[in-house]
DNA sequence: ATGTCGGCGCCCCGCCGACAA
DNA sequence: TTGTCGGCGGGGCGCCGACAT
């Protein structure tokens, strides 16, 4: 019975070519690497593209490059793609969007900017554990919290002795990594054993890194990694100065801006601080519809050690860009912030505004004992932002106001033929944000009626 | 005696930290991973600069990046600053070079321009071997080709039986490698043995890679690898688009040259098919005094398996742009050639002047056999580099000629106060090539006098 | 519930010469 | 001269429960 070695286990175990090594990545998968607070825009949306933004995130000095005037600090653009990618060395999970500068007249896409605002990312079980010295020494397999195993794994035969099972596990390469799944020990534990330091030692895993593991939709077991921050590998090396990396971004974004032609930015969630690609609606919701004040108490999410989510809460304690000459007006992270429970430095002391949820007193609303009658004023503070700024030529920080769309226009747009493509429930949903508004401020058109009604009816009385 | 594991060798071989973490590269050990062919430019020289050339590399298709039309072909450019690198990862060796655009007017630069065509590159004793199955498989050691142990091993005290000692060899990161070194079996031969397999699983070595030691002026053992040619790992991961990149390359080049501001390149000699930063009077000797025609026999070099030279002789089988559109002018890669030993495409079809060396027939020389009696057409044949296109503002097409400096000036210029730090033996080493080209001229000037003196008689007699 | 450790069996790493190319 | 292999000895990988937190 001490039989260690006599496992029936293959020998086999560890990762297999699979074939098609240009397989496209597993969108679960993806999103469970990435973080629970990622949440892509979907393809055909309009967002809100900060190249600036991107070219910082590489390196933050601002040395010889050229300083692209006439790029503005925005760009709306058309998401014409979305692909997904892992980097093959490193299981990194980054993602390739193709860009195009939009005018808002697409109401197609700024509807579809609106649905985005809903979570479309999917919701996927899963569990995440931070690997300890025990997990990535050779001396020992994997212990897997209970929880995880009995809420992930395939239920395992108990009347085996000792309960046990071999686990085809797919990364997302789709190379398959077999394991030898036990239930043993006093007191009993689930564990991970033969298998498992082939994997450690191929993906080049330490303590301190994680592992994820997720079951799909069709009951397939896969897996992630996501390695500790270590000291940001330095970007420029062999190939490009990150000078030019900067000026590449930037360049790229200014020519596309000129010609209005399509390009590519990449996104790494987990190495990004923060993102430069917001969706449309986002953007404008929180900049039109948030009243900032000094003072002023929000949430805002984070991300937990163990991958959830949780929100701290804070107080604004400045308004103002971040770097007033350079970074005029770009309305990035021009919030300063203190929180509740500051442990120093652990949370960041600026944040863009679209990363907040004011806090609203419960008592009263500004909104509701408004007494404004006519229509046109109630639209404003129902959508405040379709009046201003919503075209993108404000490089230099003066609004420029809506292109070729009037407001009525705008209105109609929703009920024109391209809205006919979704359903009325679809509608509904995507425009749940406005139906909200609506309802807060206390206009009276039909309770739960479908919203494209009461969009038609408001079409009619504004005319 | 058969005790195989009872070696009195430290278990403690392998990687050590070796604290300084960002010491530079030792310049030799640089030399040799980059191969034979490999010379730097050296700092403070002038340099011809291919930026199209350079984003190219990259990438091959031309897709949605702007054409930059104010950006030339080539740009002449002073060497501020060449620093040697190793990727941490992959020990690949590259060189960051800072250039700024110049004016062909800086003297001094144009002289150490001309010094560098002799070969500055440190030549050390080294051996280079492509790595064997067994060297890299698990099963056992490294086999050392026996006149390779003899040229860099420190002898061994044949009195021991077995023969051996260990041996400490510092990576290009100052990493130091402890292996046992043994001469033994039936027949003799010498063996790497404890430690080697570390390195191999350590640096990720498969058969085909090739592994480098020398010894350098200090004694002391230098080892860094050659990895085989995989293919090209795709550049644009995980941060930029290579179309991002290319723009970055081109931008970054086109703001340094409407500014003059200096601006950072990347060369890797062995992942880069060709370079694309040449000193200015190789170029120059190149274009101008190469009489290109077709048929034209040639030699050039090329490096062997085993990081040796040897030359393959050619004939020029057309001239003209490698693109005749996108590529007008360029000079790059203008020859098309075919080779005597052709393995087909072992070889490539297309070279730039400046890589050939012409094969003359022996027996006559237009150059000896020249009537002109008028000092000025002897200068045009002696540096004829000197009228034409020694500015850089040709990029459609036209020369444009010297700006500021005309012929007796530059030469005026070699005798300046600038010159005087050197030494006349150094000028004259740097004047080397005028030096040949003047005594091809049959110009009895003194025979081996100093060339500074030869000059300043040019100078006077010109005036 | 789970991280770490001592115990220990056996796999395979790695050193050896034989042999052939 | 040097690439590959069979032989084989022992270090360490890796499976086990004990024990602590």
């Amino acid at each position: 019975m001490k039989a260690a070695g006599s496992t029936s286990a293959p020998a086999a175990a560890g990762m297999s070519p699979s074939g098609g090594d240009r397989r496209s990545i597993n969108p679960e998968l993806w999103y469970a690497c990435a973080g629970p607070l990622v949440n892509l825009p979907p393809v055909g949306s309009l967002v809100v593209y900060f190249p600036r933004v991107a070219a910082t995130m590489l390196k933050d000095a601002d040395a010889q490059i050229p300083n692209y005037p006439n790029l503005p600090w925005k760009m709306i653009c058309l998401l014409h793609s979305v692909t997904l990618h892992a980097d093959p060395e490193t299981d990194e999970v980054y993602a390739q969007m193709t860009l195009q500068p939009a005018n808002t007249g697409d109401k197609e896409a700024f509807l579809a900017s609106d649905a985005s605002l809903k979570l479309n990312r999917p919701q996927t079980e899963f569990f995440c554990k931070t690997l300890t010295a025990s997990d990535t020494s050779t001396h020992g397999g994997f212990s897997v919290p209970r929880r995880a195993a009995e809420k992930i794994f395939p239920p395992l035969d108990f009347s085996m002795q000792p309960p046990a099972q071999e686990l085809q596990v797919r990364d997302l390469h789709d190379n398959v990594w077999t394991f030898r799944h036990i239930y043993r020990g006093q007191p009993k534990r689930h564990l991970l054993t033969t298998g498992w330091s082939l994997f450690v030692s191929g993906k080049r895993l330490v303590a301190g890194d994680s592992v994820l593991f997720i079951r799909d939709e069709k009951q397939q077991l896969l897996l992630g990694i996501r390695r500790a921050n270590r000291q940001p590998t330095n970007i420029s090396s062999s190939v490009l100065s990150s000078d030019s990396m900067q000026i590449g971004i930037l360049a790229a974004a200014a020519h596309a801006y000129a010609n209005h032609s399509p390009f590519t930015v990449f996104y790494n969630p987990r190495a990004s601080p923060s993102e430069f690609v917001i969706p449309l609606a986002k953007y404008n919701k929180a900049i039109y519809s948030n009243q900032l004040s000094l003072g002023m108490r929000f949430r805002m999410m984070f991300e937990t050690e163990e991958s959830g989510t949780r929100r701290y809460m804070g107080t604004i304690t400045g308004i103002g860009d971040l770097d007033p000459v350079r970074w005029k007006n770009s309305k990035w992270r021009n919030l300063q912030v203190g929180w509740d429970e500051s442990t120093a430095g652990e949370r960041r002391s600026r944040v863009s505004v679209w990363e907040i949820e004011p806090v609203q007193a419960p008592s009263s609303s500004a909104l509701l004992h408004d007494d404004s009658s006519d229509m046109e004023s109630l639209f404003k503070k129902a959508m405040p932002w379709l009046g201003d700024e919503i075209y993108l030529k404000d490089s230099q920080g003066q609004n420029a106001g809506i292109h070729g769309l009037s407001l009525p226009d705008y209105l109609r747009s929703m009920t024109g033929p391209v809205v006919q493509n979704y359903s009325a429930s679809d509608i509904s949903k995507q425009l749940n944000l406005q139906a909200q508004m609506l309802q807060q401020s206390n206009m009276q058109f039909g309770g739960s009626k479908p919203l494209l009604q009461q969009t038609q009816q408001i079409d009619h009385l504004s005319k």
